[in-house]
DNA sequence: CATGAATGAGGTTTCATTCAT
DNA sequence: AATGAATGAAACCTCATTCAT
């Protein structure tokens, strides 16, 4: 049994290394560029092991973005809790989102340009995992609409993608800059959601 | 002269001949997965054509994004002309834009697949034309806060790339969405505003 | 219309290029260990230059075996031409098939491993210029059970078998002894015949 | 000694489960497609246990048509025994090698394969056991030329080659032709004889 | 001995770019 | 200037073979 577990935790390190350095990797060069033999070179491995865990170069991909995405979710999840003021699950939603962000800056690069793959082939966004994130922020966002703190008027889905895609931007302004602000997460979070919350005008 | 000129004129519709095919499969396939040859064929040209009109496949790429951004840019200024007032202003921003786009949908989505390579290698929304359109709508913004309409706490930066996402998540959504629904541009157009300038809170 | 003819031409003798290479590289290492590499190195031309002539690897191997049984029929059912005597076409048609299989051995070794593949992946024999060649053979046959200079007992296509087997098999000795003995074609054809027709019973 | 030849024992048990599964897969896909870890898996073994018992994939292959030839000869040795007849002899030798290939479908796909590797690198039927059937056939031939029944103008070595390819032709057209008749072995039996004896002429 | 993960050479194929016509 | 065939580097992926456990 032990043996077995060990087995079963070595082939976790395993493809958790692959994962890491396709991580970095396809940040640093996107998806074309980015070669199974530098994967496998940056993880310290013959290019045939890569295969023995992932099915081909999109499957990589494909399970990269599942598993930050995944995890990204349950610290979301797990952090909102029990907290019952819908506003306040928003609040901690782009706190800890730009946090994980920040803490993986290379899956950021990597997420944000999935987007764009939204009309072609690719389309980690309309995964189950995928899937499951904008289900949740948009949950986010009917229970404020039910609580009165979002106005009705606004389809839910429209508005939990403009919530994401405000926080993406702020946070890659942020990233793009980071060189002489010193700005921090707790700033920018009040600045995502005023301007979600009450736009720009002047009060 | 004449000749001379006739010779111009020839080269520049190739040169638009070889942009619109450009357009149309870089649109459908994304950048790598595109062809030169594919793009020459669409455009009835030779693969070598394409040579002599732009030096290598990022170039092609590069103009095209150009072409339209200046494009882009010079209707929007065109429309907002003289008007006086900034949210007026803002207001025309969003309309023509959003008809642009509409119009240019094959563009549209080249477009919003930079935002990605902002880290990386590409970088069109740094040339010459993307800063251009980049500082109009902070322009645009700087006034809008002078005349008290926008907020004077906010970053002028920060706060016109917010307007620009958000005017991209609207159209992508509907984009997506379209088979459905009937909302038309003008609505978008409102959607858009009411959300940039009040947010989301119930009023 | 010249420049045009030209051009065709050259591109027929680049395609005859690689077939020929091919047909050496094939016989001598079979159709897995010949690498197109290989092929194109030997025709001189570049590795990319053969996929223009041919879509892939079987493409070019079929083509191959293709070409040269339409050049074998051809020959055959021109010297057969408008000979009466069904026992004399046989006659022709073994001498004539000798004849080509020596001018053309390294097809011979071709053709010969394509027997196997009758049950797998590959099936030049069921391909219409190999259901021809069979058809052609087996319509001799039926022919000389008409004249009665071949037994109606038998089934025709079953013994057109039998004919080519006995051929190749007489051949493949014949080059494979080749080295000592001095025997030729003619008496080889002798063999065939009299094998076919009476057996191996002392008359 | 008891433990050694238990051990002997399982040995040779494993080696055989691995030369049916090769066998099976060999003649399914063919030498090139059929993969050690298929073959490993299909024997129920792990991939490396193959090596232990056979030097590399060829040895496997190689050992395999060996096995089955040996087995072949000995049979047909056995059940000729002591006949005197020399024609009766060559029926005996064709009957009992079509029952042997229908037993094992998969050898003989395997076995008419290695005609095309005369020529290149395979070479079972010039190997020890390849030559002794091949001499035993001979003799037969030899046999039967003394005794009258073959004329004795032929190459006995050609004979027996010519022997064997009809049997092969034969058998062959019949397994491919399976589905609609009903023909048995010795009608098979019976043809290949009469083609063999007194060739294809109206009696 | 048995295992099966790891290795990495090597094959097929694509495609941006060049250049002779 | 226009053409499009040729080039050849480089990518993905497979699989025979090895070797630590």
């Amino acid at each position: 049994m032990t043996t077995l577990s060990r087995k079963e935790r070595d082939r976790q390190l395993r493809r958790s290394d692959i994962l890491t350095a396709a991580e970095h990797l396809f940040a640093l060069k996107g998806y074309y560029k980015a070669t199974i033999r530098d994967i496998a070179k940056e993880a310290q491995y013959a290019t045939g092991t890569v295969y023995l865990h992932f099915k081909d170069k999109y499957a990589l991909y494909f399970a990269l973005l599942e598993d930050k995405m995944k995890s990204l979710l349950s610290i979301v999840k797990d952090r909102i809790g029990q907290e019952p003021d819908a506003q306040k699950k928003l609040e901690i939603f782009v706190r800890e989102g730009l946090g994980f962000f920040e803490k993986n800056q290379d899956f950021f690069r990597i997420f944000i340009s999935e987007r764009n793959e939204l009309f072609s082939g690719r389309k980690i966004l309309r995964s189950p995992i995928g899937l499951q994130l904008q289900e949740y922020t948009t949950s986010l966002i009917k229970e404020a609409q039910k609580e009165g703190v979002v106005s009705a008027d606004f389809d839910p889905g429209q508005i939990s993608e403009v919530f994401i895609s405000i926080i993406k931007t702020i946070l890659i302004k942020w990233l793009v800059d980071k060189e002489g602000k010193n700005e921090n997460l707790v700033d920018l979070s009040d600045v995502v959601l005023k301007l979600f919350f009450y736009g720009v005008v002047r009060k």
